[in-house]
DNA sequence: CATTTATATAAGCGTTCTGTTATATAACGA
DNA sequence: TCGTTATATAACAGAACGCTTATATAAATG
């Protein structure tokens, strides 16, 4: 999954995690996106398209307008490839015991 | 949170992906580590760097080795992040005959 | 001690990002 | 048709990245 690149590298940037954090409220243009932010038109623009690239966002054609929204398809894909460490965490949380064996640290009181 | 940045950016690499895949079956040397790779040593003692740095791997110390293996701080955190998208996601679903109204035919005159 | 082993750090280089300004395109409205 | 509005593209500079080779350090070993 080379789209897993674009999908995290993508969410790598504030920006575009702000960008992204705004459209989670709704809809919106890309003037209406790049507003909050002090950067120009053509810097947001540019972010918008790796974010589509990434398919984190999905864009439609309505006049001269091109409001974006959130798109599923990436979050999907990181979701499942997260799903990978987190049984591992849930394994070695199982195993926690060595762990704290050989972490030897200071008394603290483990949970099971 | 700006350790989002390098949780993301860590993960968007694809070597570094590979080597948290390997540490998902568990602890393991740099060398060990290096060794399904085509790249130096210290190439892959950076990577495990940017990995540390973004709390995505700890290492103790045991002799003159330093083991890996997974941490949850990092995923748990951007895993809260993409909460935030899959609950719009959610929504945006909800709300799908509005989209799907919105994008419904607005006559144009056919030209050229 | 001297050597080997495991890993880290430094310096150098080409490539890829991220922002800027300037300009292009396409639809709208008068 | 002309000017305006919304967005995209181009060209460019500087910072950040990722790899390499060479070297440093620190524990293990003989």
């Amino acid at each position: 999954m080379r789209n897993l690149d674009a999908a995290f590298s993508a969410l790598a940037d504030p920006t575009r995690r702000a960008l992204l954090a705004r459209l989670a409220r709704g809809e919106a243009t890309v003037l209406e996106l790049a507003e909050p932010f002090d950067m120009t038109q053509p810097a947001i623009s540019r972010h918008l398209k790796v974010l589509e690239g990434a398919g984190l966002i999905v864009r439609r054609v309505e006049g001269t307008k091109r409001p974006c929204r959130l798109a599923p398809a990436a979050i999907t894909e990181i979701d499942q490839w997260l799903g990978l460490l987190r049984d591992a965490l849930a394994k070695n949380y199982d195993r926690l015991d060595d762990v704290l064996a050989t972490m030897k640290p200071k008394p603290r009181k483990a949970r099971r």
